[in-house]
DNA sequence: GTGAAAGCGCTAACAC
DNA sequence: GTGTTAGCGCTTTCAC
């Protein structure tokens, strides 16, 4: 298993020739026709390969960048990942896996580990945020996006979305299917998905031309477990809801398991949406109503803002916002075929 | 953003003491009480954090590890990597994900890669293997451990699990309860979990007391969709099977939506069994049988050998097999809570 | 117990 | 166009 790495002064040696002028051939410019060919023989013979450590070291970059989430198997974060991947691996740019662990605080710390200086950059979702977490990404050594809440105003490159207008328009979807008792289904409101879909909840339903009825329930975590948990309670309110907008997917595959349990059928009796269209949902039975918040697309603006601030760190904070998506399909529309409602943004 | 890193030099100066005795007493051995105070003292007021690379290159260890796969989309691989991330960060590794691409060509040429240097070890899983690629594997100039086919014969520490018996066990199952005619849907023949899985459903229905009917088909990839398209074929057959065997949960999850199409009832009419457990099985209407791999728990194996590698890199190649187990749910067994014709469809 | 100095593998001035 | 050399940040002999 152990064959050695060779070395450049090894190439050098076996080419004949200076150890710069090995180094300009095979990465660098200036090097003649001739040169370029020597060297690339001997490399060749030798099997050399550049050592990643030694040029890192010398260059100052490490050509990988940190993605951190609180919890790597969430599908939402991992269709991130796969865009981020998409746009940086052409670059040469490995992806170094991180885990925020559930706290502000833990993530504050995370941050800090980057003055090992290991990666060139970091892309975050952080679950919860604080105003030290905030500082601690103001003064990262290396360019940092987050993903999740717009940061721009305090010179932080982020990537959102506006779930909150995601929220409204599931509500505004199923109210014009002519539902009348609207339940939200929301998952922790200290957190950063879930303050801000309370908010679309909250200014949906007080639109002047609202005047359906609402119910929220709070779930303990954005789990089908905690869903269905939350959904009975839902669903056992006395004026037991027709529709249930859910904050993320999973959560509404938790309501329509309750919904299951409860004889009701979905989407005669509650219609369900969820929120992040995942492939999870779109294969579900029934197939979920979801909209979608971009994920795959968050991971590539996310990825792109960074190779922009791995050339130039100090360039002001960009902000990109993803627009979302209502995705009709079965869970509020029987024997709906997959159709696009109209763009949230 | 930009704030400099310190380096150890300047703590050095800042403590008015050697570069040598700074090293010592921030993380090695040999230094008295009053020079760990006094260096110490100096760190924290300059924030010192020491430079990973440059900590790389003297000790020629990077503190990363490998992880590749085919499609990091993949449930049972993001599994996979929760279960080695979760071993090896306490070591204080990092994980790097990475592409294999579909082919054994594109594998082996990923291990090329290693000899950049940049990971002390990968774990990967490779979708389909040549000779050449082994061959790569043995070479590799850090520690290798396969996910996938057992290869302690080659010389390659490797994790298994035998799917083969797993097909084995559902095919048991759904004959247990009273099937007669055993659809087997699998996925492309030349990959290396559709090739043990093939064997599995051959050796279960070649055994002496198999006297049920059998058909089988072969989707395009392991997906939902080449599931569904897959399972019409089997379900079209003059003799419609009563039980479906998938060679995945994805596949599983289309032979149901296929049955669905045809009007036919789950597990009623159609018994469809899945396999490797995933949490998209677990929560799906009906609750899909399956049989698990022990996908986390690969992991982990994956990881405590990576670990025992980086510590003897020329210790003998070992081999673990993972058990596999079957979970009876809905999709196979009814139960309280199972569809009267109520689905959305 | 502490300090001086070498060197891990590489690139980029700088001289010629 | 090519060679010589310094040095990225760190650990670890080797003297004292």
């Amino acid at each position: 298993m152990t064959s050695t790495r060779a070395t450049l002064i090894q190439v050098a040696e076996r080419a004949g020739v200076s150890l710069a002028s090995t180094s300009r051939a095979l990465h660098g410019t200036g090097a003649s026709k001739a040169m370029v060919e020597r060297v690339r023989a001997a490399a060749a013979e030798l099997g050399y390969s550049a050592d990643a450590i030694g040029r890192s070291l010398r260059l100052k970059k490490t050509s990988q960048i940190a993605f951190a989430v609180a919890d790597i198997g969430n599908p939402v974060y991992v269709e991130i990942m796969r865009g981020i991947h998409e746009v940086l691996a052409p670059h040469g740019y490995r992806v170094v896996v991180m885990s925020t662990g559930d706290t502000a605080a833990s993530t504050a710390e995370l941050m800090r580990s980057l003055h090992g200086g290991f990666v060139d950059g970091m892309i975050v979702i952080p679950l919860r945020t604080d105003d030290e977490l905030i500082e601690q990404i103001g003064q990262a050594p290396v360019p940092v996006v987050v993903i999740g809440r717009a940061m721009s105003d305090r010179g932080i490159s982020s990537v959102s979305t506006d779930s909150a207008a995601g929220i409204g328009a599931a509500v505004q979807h199923v109210v014009s299917l002519g539902r009348r008792r609207i339940g939200f289904l929301n998952g922790p409101l200290d957190t950063t998905p879930g303050s801000s879909r309370q908010r679309g909840f909250d200014e949906a339903v007080s639109a002047k031309d609202f005047t359906a009825g609402t119910a929220v329930e709070v779930a303990a975590d954005f789990t089908v477990a905690a869903g269905i948990e939350a959904a009975r309670k839902l669903l056992d309110r006395p004026q037991r809801p027709d529709a249930i907008v859910a904050a993320n997917d999973l959560l509404a595959i938790g309501a329509i398991r309750a919904a299951r349990e409860r004889g009701l059928s979905v989407p005669r009796d509650v219609a369900v949406t969820g929120m992040d269209d995942t492939e999870l949902g779109q294969v579900f039975l029934p197939r979920l109503t979801s909209v979608s918040l971009g994920s795959a697309e968050r991971g590539r603006a996310a990825a792109r803002l960074m190779l922009g601030l791995t050339e130039d760190a100090d360039a002001p904070a960009q902000q990109i916002s993803v627009g979302t998506e209502l995705f009709v399909r079965e869970s509020t529309q029987d024997s709906a075929m997959d159709q696009k409602g109209e763009d949230a943004e």
